[in-house]
DNA sequence: TTGACACTTGCGCAACTATGCAAGTATAAT
DNA sequence: ATTATACTTGCATAGTTGCGCAAGTGTCAA
């Protein structure tokens, strides 16, 4: 015998809600940390100048010049955007003589980045 | 026999750069169009409002009020950000009377969704 | 030492984003 | 018809972001 609880509008309740549904939503809901943390890291990769950095850097590692003259973008706004990668854990900096080399720190991230990159190139093939 | 041309400084040059290693980064250099596509993707994914939706979508389908009441925000709120995931094809909206239900489109989107999450939850597991 | 080079950083601002509010549309109930 | 419900949308605004500029730090050369 199955419970028929369909849909039970109670008396001056503001919104009608499926309660069979939201229940089973509500208990595996993610909190709002987790939420965060999740859009945080994906907000690294949601910027056209981080893309094309983290993409050179898969190639080879280059510094802050390299960077600059490979993006044709200023050193500034290069050195701008490592700062946040660098906080990010996404890239790795090692300083030789006065250069900073970049490098990819090799996390599951690079693996989601190229996949996206692959799925988008797909995608706008017919085009 | 190898070419040698590690590092020929011309006179005269705004800034060094490191041609051997540029050039191969510059022959596999994506776009600036691409490198925005790509952004635009993940830039859809870097909000803990559309995290959440996402998530919850992921369990079952959902009116706009469902969502409302599951993430405890407003309804503008939800209607506001469906319409950017509709935008970018990442749920498909079906009216039935006067509810408008959500779905996740079925993209690999998807999995690079839940492969976050679950790399976020690892990693602040130990915290 | 003095100077050039490679990079970083604080400030500021233009551009963008998330969402509340209030008005609007579509559907269903009365 | 009127009214309620479920959702959408334009506008306004507080908050955020990317990066230019100019000054600052550390390293090497002369």
């Amino acid at each position: 015998m199955r419970l028929m609880a369909l849909q039970v509008r109670e008396a001056g309740e503001a919104r009608y809600v499926d309660r069979e549904r939201t229940a089973a939503v509500i208990a595996s809901m993610i909190g709002r940390a987790t939420a965060t943390d999740v859009a945080d890291l994906f907000r690294v990769l949601a910027d056209p100048t981080r893309v094309s950095i983290i993409h050179a850097l898969s190639v080879s590692e280059l510094c802050n010049g390299d960077l600059a003259a490979v993006l044709e973008i200023s050193e500034s706004a290069v050195s701008h955007q490592m700062r946040e990668l660098r906080l990010m854990k996404l890239v790795t900096a090692e300083k030789r003589g006065r250069m900073v080399y970049y490098r990819l720190t090799d996390t599951h991230i690079r693996h989601i980045f190229e996949d996206t990159l692959r799925h988008v190139q797909e995608d706008s093939r017919p085009r």
